[in-house]
DNA sequence: CGGTAAATCGAAAACGTTTTCGATTTATTT
DNA sequence: AAATAAATCGAAAACGTTTTCGATTTACCG
């Protein structure tokens, strides 16, 4: 591997020369400057990434914790947040938590002894306590958080509201006529799957529909077989229900090939809303009305927020936390009878 | 950030000796030892990794090149790779190629001037010059291809016999009665889509079928649109067809929905295979039999092999190189009429 | 031509670690 | 107690880059 000292004797002159006349600066003269790049390019010189990140105390390189790489959602945010690094020159290492609390914090470790430049992180549904989070803001090493956040915690996130897109999604079931409105709800962790029961109790309500507790299913999960177990169970428990606002596309996939199978007409006789817009949503019979979740968008946004800070950091700016809310919108297709 | 100067400052010992506590150096006494390892644990001591990185000339990091991400073959491989390579202390960097040969070559070079210790490839469908691997193979970083790879390339490989899968998924297709089978095809490169086409054509042939080349229809972008396109012009050319094995779920899954759409009965009157065995695949109706590519195993094993050069490269042993070939089954289902 | 300003260069320190090898201390043996 | 062996320590170089600041050269002006 070729060295600035090796360009340096091969000319005759300084590492110090060699390394200005590659990077402009301007005490150097435009012979020597020509000189140094033509001969650095014809050795193939390639920085030597380990020192420059030793003098710079910095690597060009961030961390990404997922819950789960295989799924649309996550995958398409991945692919929002790559795209974005590679073109202001940062790499990506991802990490996938499996929804576990104790991955999560050994990985938060890990990139911080790796002494990434920064993290973007989605949290595993099981985490409660974020000491491993406001560690790393303590540490001064800039975290944005999407989609899966603590609320409680002071850095900058990017999210949808989900509480607003359940409440959408539930107001137009009932524009088009449903009044017993079922409600698949995701599990007590993560806030999402709250604030998507929130949006969908609160539509009930500001149309005079009476909240019904047990039209709401908890789920586990969410699977593509609990929505086939959970469509059973609610054909048995409520003969009359008109619509069902589910927390997400897989389970409500299950529901309708449940339906499907027991000879229910979606949406003659249920109307059905998903949420997410997974690519399979759009594929199905009846297709699937859902509520679109911007993965790459919020992706990219993510990382731009997350280099903002990095480079305020690095002037020594004082950072200011940015909370962007990103727009969601419902996607009409058969499921529904619109 | 805590050092190791800082640490044998506040021990009043010398940076050499409270290194070589921290690494289980022989000729340090027991006391010192665990006086250092005490006060570097108070002090909440990280070796910084850029120093390490530079003195040791490795960063345990490899680099990841995928055609895309949002995939849900591939998004299996990355889970499979960033797993294994966490339990031997690797981090992973992904970039996506976008089915681009220049984006490859750039990311490539990236890597390498990154440093990082392997890289692992799937190669862009319009990749038909290999220059830019040969020449990570002669800068002596351990480089394997999976599943998208160039025969002609001299390195460990990990691979499914395309061929074979698809052979065995055309004889099932024999085996329950089929006489007419058509084939959806992939395009010209990558590899794999040739390999499909073969296997198709040789079990044909193996059973005395005749091969009726107005039966092969090439795909472009293999698409959902795309299956639905070529469903509908196929029962137009040919009204005789029992049976069709496709390149790739998705466009089966179009397929099959055209054919539903068009009152065509699937299996009684045509039976259906794609290949992959997406998740979707087990959830349309009806549900699609498919040949099964192992992605999951195939990132863990691409990642084993590299994990193995990496070491033999710095134990100067000489490498051989591995070509691994996955076993793929097929999973029967509703689209066939088995 | 002398003197000043501007342009150009290079020595050296620093980043934090690992590792070699020689020095010193302690333990063991005769 | 002297000699030897074993255990323990530390100085220093090295990894390759960036950057400061002083030194040297060149250009410019009167």
């Amino acid at each position: 591997m070729v060295t600035l000292k090796q360009i340096a004797e091969e000319l005759g002159i300084s590492i110090t020369t060699v390394s200005k006349a590659l990077k402009e600066y301007p005490d150097v003269s435009k012979k020597t400057r020509k000189l140094v790049r033509e001969t650095a390019s014809m050795l193939n010189y390639k920085p030597n990434s380990f020192a420059v990140n030793l003098r710079t105390k910095e690597s060009k390189t961030i961390g990404l914790i997922i819950p789960e790489i295989v799924h649309h959602f996550f995958s398409s945010v991945i692919k929002g947040i790559i795209s974005q690094a590679e073109k202001k020159g940062y790499l990506v290492i991802t990490l996938q938590s499996n929804e576990s609390y104790e991955l999560e914090k050994k990985q938060i470790d890990l990139l911080l002894s790796k002494r990434v430049d920064g993290i973007l992180i989605s949290l595993a549904n099981g985490t409660g306590d974020f000491k491993h989070i406001t560690e790393v803001i303590e540490q001064e090493t800039p975290i944005v958080m999407f989609d899966k956040i603590a609320k409680t915690v002071k850095c900058s996130k990017v999210i949808i509201d989900d509480r607003k897109a359940a409440y959408k999604a539930t107001q137009h079931l009932i524009n088009i006529g449903c009044k017993r409105i079922a409600h698949f709800r995701g599990p007590l962790l993560p806030q999402n799957s709250i604030d998507r029961f929130l949006g969908y109790k609160q539509a009930l309500i500001d149309n005079n529909l009476s909240y019904d507790a047990s039209l709401v299913y908890l789920l586990n999960d969410m699977s593509f077989e609990e929505g086939k177990f959970y469509a059973n169970q609610l054909l048995k428990d409520h003969k009359d229900v008109d619509g069902i606002f589910i927390n997400t596309d897989l389970v409500a996939i299950g529901a309708i090939s449940e339906f499907n199978k027991k000879g229910i007409k979606v949406p003659e006789q249920i109307n059905v809303i998903g949420f997410s817009n997974w690519f399979m949503a759009s594929v199905i019979s009846p297709s699937l009305t859902t509520v679109n979740q911007p993965g790459f968008q919020m992706g990219k946004k993510a990382f731009k927020i997350l280099y903002k800070e990095i480079k305020d950091r690095k002037k020594r700016k004082n950072i200011s936390y940015n909370e962007v809310i990103l727009e969601t919108d419902l996607i009409f297709r058969d499921s529904t009878n619109n």
